[in-house]
DNA sequence: AGGTAACCGAGACGGTACGTCCCGTCTTCTC
DNA sequence: GAGAAGACGGGACGTACCGTCTCGGTTACCT
């Protein structure tokens, strides 16, 4: 099986040209949003040659994610919340989250990721393997620690992430604080014995 | 007060163009996406010029929402069904749900809809007037006739939908049968006083 | 045999932008030369899109031939002296080639040209039949009129017009007005019986 | 006065890398022609990196020029025909002539020479230094060898010469022997006295 | 004999231009 | 006046090379 790609030497690659274009992707992102990012676009704000977007991504798409990436890595520590009032450190994840998506910078950002894993799977698995799915298990573990037992615990945690994303994706209302308290309410009726 | 946009008489309009603007454009999103889905491929296909779309519609994204509608209008009768069994009826639309995303090429269709309204909040305005919102007060009125009351009903069904929604575009996991029951359980646990 | 190829209509073709086109290659070819002639140059020039120049021409050389055809057939009447005395008409010939060529301008345009030529056989083709062709046989001609005969006059002309071309292509020497004699009297004692 | 050019150690260059080169950049403007040859593709033939180049020749045109003289160098024993019959010898020399030309890898090679010195005067220089100098000065010596007198013999060498490029160059006819007795022919008539 | 400087292969880099695909507008001609 | 057709100025695509620049490795000279 004669691999005719030619794959670049990882040891060669310049970490300069590789914060520059990240920083570059996040920025216009945000500004003009994913559709009307294009790749020259990035390289022209990066001082960098387009080709050298090319050697190290195959699309637009897995830019954005690498950004998007180093950007929620950079502020590292997202751990879910352990105290022993499970309604209150559900409060803050869902509270955190609205904060975040009101930022209209970051809100742009992380729908023109979503935008970007519809038309491309390996992308898709790529954001569950490092984000989504990591927290979904926190959470899922969470839960557990609260003792909750015998029910469908990844159902669960679809409908509380679930709900938020509907409203904001399909954007059939705003994400008020009453929305969070409401949400919380119901799950915790769902969970309770 | 003069109007400069030029408004075309819509009484000229050639019904014969239109709905071959429309079919082609549904071939063409299942075909090959959204995102490489153009207007001149469109017109190529429906055998009609560029102008006679731009004259009609602003953009890619409201052919393609009228196209969706053309599509599910015309399987008309779509009333939230009305049985004295609330689980039933809600386990009959969500299967119904799942039943219309296992089929890969709607499921195309759907999720470029989805992608569009992302960058385009007129669109997704008209999407919430002409689908979303009517169905999601169906879904309530279909509960508050069940007598659910002292919930706070959007959020709710925010969480049924939800989560199959979110499941469906972030790709966590399987729209399986058993899923469905797993998020109707717990939704009749979180309704139930 | 079906045609696979959009052939566009030349009654739809904008006479503006042709002008433009021809007029910002002969500039270009004059300044930089052939080799860094680009297409994009020439279209930015001409306040032209790109594919309005490939649409009308196969490359660049077929740009720059149609340039340098449209500024000579503007000279227009280029006919052949006829007067009484062969050695003075063909004096005046030399002399106003050398002439032409003492100018750096069009010197690097006609250069341009038969480099073009060299890696493009229907181009020479073109040039032949609309510009070096007649002139061959106007200058024949003009030796069958003044009662050579029993001559290869295709042999003759060559010569005439060789030995200024291998000069100023090969650089081997200055074209000065003594070698326009030194050729002229060559060639008559080689034509007279 | 400090050179700031890095001139490198010829003492350490490789000779095998040398060969190489020539070599693919021999069967390359044979095989694509000049215009399509590459630096790149002479390295990636010669499995040599591009700097190895770059550090010998100033560009592609030098490279070409040193391969062509490689070559020719190679068959060497390049003398003028010295029997005591000018017509004979002359016909030696442009039936050789031609049937290199007859060569389509050799007269690819040529043209390309041709084509590259017309954009490089340095070239040029080079080329006639080392190649049509001294083959114009041998024919210049077998004329006046022959006895021929009070003729400008650079303009007859040209006239020999010239004839033939350009009919080669312009493709204004085929080169054959007929045409070489007719130019041979017109050439003695205008040198005997 | 060991150190070191230069050449070498390889190929990443910032760039320029390629030739193609569409964009949204404009123009022409037909029905 | 709407519609089919498609040319137009323009922007971006993804690719090919440019000429420069590191990066080990391998010679070949010089202490």
């Amino acid at each position: 099986m004669p691999e005719n790609v030619k794959t670049p030497d990882p040891a060669r690659r310049s970490e300069r040209s590789r914060q520059a274009i990240l920083t570059a992707a996040t920025e216009l992102v945000s500004e003009v949003g994913y559709q009307k990012l294009t790749i020259e676009g990035v390289a022209s704000r990066a001082g960098v040659g387009k080709q050298t977007i090319y050697r190290w991504w195959p699309d637009k798409g897995a830019v954005v994610l690498d950004a998007y990436l180093a950007l929620t890595n950079a502020d590292a520590g997202l751990s879910f919340p352990t105290s022993d009032d499970l309604e209150a450190d559900l409060k803050i994840v869902l509270q955190s989250t609205v904060g975040q998506l009101a930022d209209d910078s970051f809100a742009r950002f992380y729908r023109s990721l979503l935008t970007a894993i519809q038309n491309d799977e390996k992308l898709s698995q790529q954001l569950n393997e490092r984000l989504m799915g990591p927290w979904l298990e926190a959470t899922k573990e969470r839960l557990r620690v609260a003792g909750i037992a015998d029910v469908d615990l990844d159902a669960a945690v679809d409908m509380f992430y679930g709900s938020f994303y509907y409203r904001w994706l399909l954007r059939t209302g705003p994400l008020t604080s009453e929305y969070c308290d409401s949400v919380i309410a119901l799950l915790l009726r769902a969970l309770r014995p």
